[in-house]
DNA sequence: ATTCTGACA
DNA sequence: TGTCAGGA
């Protein structure tokens, strides 16, 4: 009675400080270019960290929401600049929040043992799924897992 | 394999 | 913005 039901830990997945993704799967993830990213970066539209390994880029969840909220004002036929200032005014629109949810939580299934939330396709082929895997540490592990695996 | 910076037939 | 080079 006294250990924890496997969805007691579910909350830990949603700690969005652990949501980190780097520069090519926020690329495919927004459809926004790795160039873009780097240059809406340099003229200070937009934020990221240096993973102080490798010196590369890593966007956490609210720089993804961000640069989600970006593309959506453009693809809504606003300038680069005009994008960025609508963003500025409004802050996170609410209505790009929810669909960014809706459309990367897609259900919790195990995987090895450990709950893991199915984070939607990641690829434009349909072939990969990504999972945020959490461990029995707490740690999340994110993982490409191939579809015709994804049903063992 | 992935990312980084600089540069432009 | 895309894309390629030349390194890490």
């Amino acid at each position: 009675m006294s250990s924890k039901q496997w969805y007691e830990t579910f909350p830990k997945a949603l700690d969005l400080n652990k949501l980190i993704f780097k520069i090519g799967e926020v690329s495919k993830m927004v459809s926004v270019s790795s160039r873009q990213l780097r240059y809406w970066e340099q003229k200070g539209y937009i934020k990221s960290n240096r993973s102080n390994n490798h010196n590369s880029r890593v966007y956490n969840f609210y720089n993804l929401l961000r640069i989600a909220n970006i593309k959506n004002r453009i693809n809504q036929g606003y300038t680069l600049i005009g994008a960025v200032h609508k963003v500025n005014e409004h802050g996170n629109n609410l209505n790009t929040v929810f669909s960014f949810m809706r459309e990367s939580f897609h259900g919790i299934k195990m995987i090895h043992g450990n709950p893991a939330i199915n984070l939607g396709y990641f690829d434009h082929h349909h072939k990969q799924i990504l999972y945020g895997i959490i461990k029995s540490n707490q740690e999340v592990e994110y993982q490409l897992i191939n579809k015709s695996d994804a049903f063992n």
